[in-house]
DNA sequence: TAGTCAATAATCCATTTGGATAGTTCTTTT
DNA sequence: AAAAGAACTATCCAAATGGATTATTGACTA
């Protein structure tokens, strides 16, 4: 089963969209919310293993819209893929969406058939789904934009820390504290918090935060 | 009827091409090109009311490559759409397509019907077709393109962060603590100390490491 | 003029963190 | 076999953090 979660400030258009998903028996919609707030609240008491796989957000929304839910949501849960399911086509929102975190950006008027083929595909191959015409749109932008340019090389390991050590950062920098960190990798969180010292020694750092900016700067992750 | 000319270095390709837009009686296969050298050369013997309305262009052909004749054409006929219609389906060919002139990128596994009404629906409403895996690498070329903000507009607040906050917010990711930067702006540490609360309820998260992981991940700072 | 909001400040309290120190176990290297 | 290094665990303690709450000021707005 493919967990959803539906995020619409219309109660209607949840019912609607969960209608539309009904076509395929692959999907489960474990939670909905009204808002960009209320999603991140309810989100946020889940434990990770009950998480959703698959966010569908709608845009216009009260409080917080779906772009800040998504900017916000997408860097704590890199896990999960957004899923933008809107009325609207602006080239801004779009932008917005996919620089936010958006694995994908489907129309409301798209036929059931459709989303549901779309998202299994989106969960199957990885391929986010987009309904043509935002893919037309997002060509246009593409097309007057500069070519990249070549990414830099980076040489990591400078620092010497141990392939433990490194775990542990990583799980610093999602934002997890020792206890946490020690359930995931099943050691005490005496262990963690050791590992934490050794790795500020050896970054020349006395807390968390430092650390992770020197992380962060060197691509540590 | 929709005028079309196929650009293929195969034989076997343009009738596979042709069967498929068979399956509508819209489309005119006016001529037929190998290669870019003698697609460039049939087209200017053409009298302007006679051009064709779309170019299906293969890519991988001998002397002139599809995305250098599309270069050179989409400049001579501006009215013309240059469809891409390979098997490949690399960032860069699709980059340098887009950049070249093409309206639309489509692999060559779509459907009959698929080509069909995608280029139908280019006819009629202007959107180019591409193909869902195609549009799915867009958006990833897109996401990793920098915002284009080249000098004066700055994108939309969209965590709504105070002044205040965002200059402690960047002193957070200094590894600076309450007391260090309340020094800096000469203000209390409690008063730091109530900002990064309502830094870290605008940001749903609940510590520094996750408000700096977003801040990070999301170029605030 | 009343209301809202940002910024300031403080207090209480429980939790988390950083630092030091002292071990054990296991593997790899010498 | 001894030495070195990693990963692991633990305890003590002081400092820092986060959360909730209350309150004052000044600026802008309805």
């Amino acid at each position: 089963m493919i967990r959803i979660a539906i995020v619409d400030d219309k109660l209607r258009n949840r019912r609607i969209v969960a209608e539309k998903l009904s076509v395929s028996n692959r999907f489960q919609v474990i939670f909905e919310a009204g808002d960009g707030n209320e999603f991140l609240d309810k989100i946020r008491t889940l434990e990770s293993s009950h998480l959703p796989d698959i966010i569908l957000m709608d845009l216009e929304m009260p409080e917080i819209n779906g772009i800040a839910a998504i900017a916000i949501a997408s860097s704590l849960y890199p896990a999960i893929k957004f899923v933008v399911l809107t009325v609207f086509d602006d080239d801004d929102k779009i932008f917005s969406a996919i620089k936010a975190g958006a694995s994908g950006y489907l129309l409301k008027e798209e036929s059931g058939g459709v989303i549901v083929d779309m998202l299994l595909n989106l969960w199957e191959s990885g391929a986010g789904p987009i309904s043509p015409s935002i893919a037309y749109k997002i060509l246009q932008m593409l097309k007057t934009r500069e070519t990249p340019n070549a990414g830099g090389s980076e040489q990591p390991d400078i620092f010497q820390l141990s392939q433990r050590e490194k775990e542990i950062l990583e799980l610093l920098a999602e934002g997890f504290e020792y206890k946490e960190i020690g359930d995931r990798l099943f050691i005490s969180p005496n262990t963690v918090k050791k590992h934490c010292i050794s790795i500020y020694q050896k970054l020349h750092v006395n807390n968390r935060a430092q650390a992770l900016k020197i992380a962060y700067m060197k691509g540590l992750i």
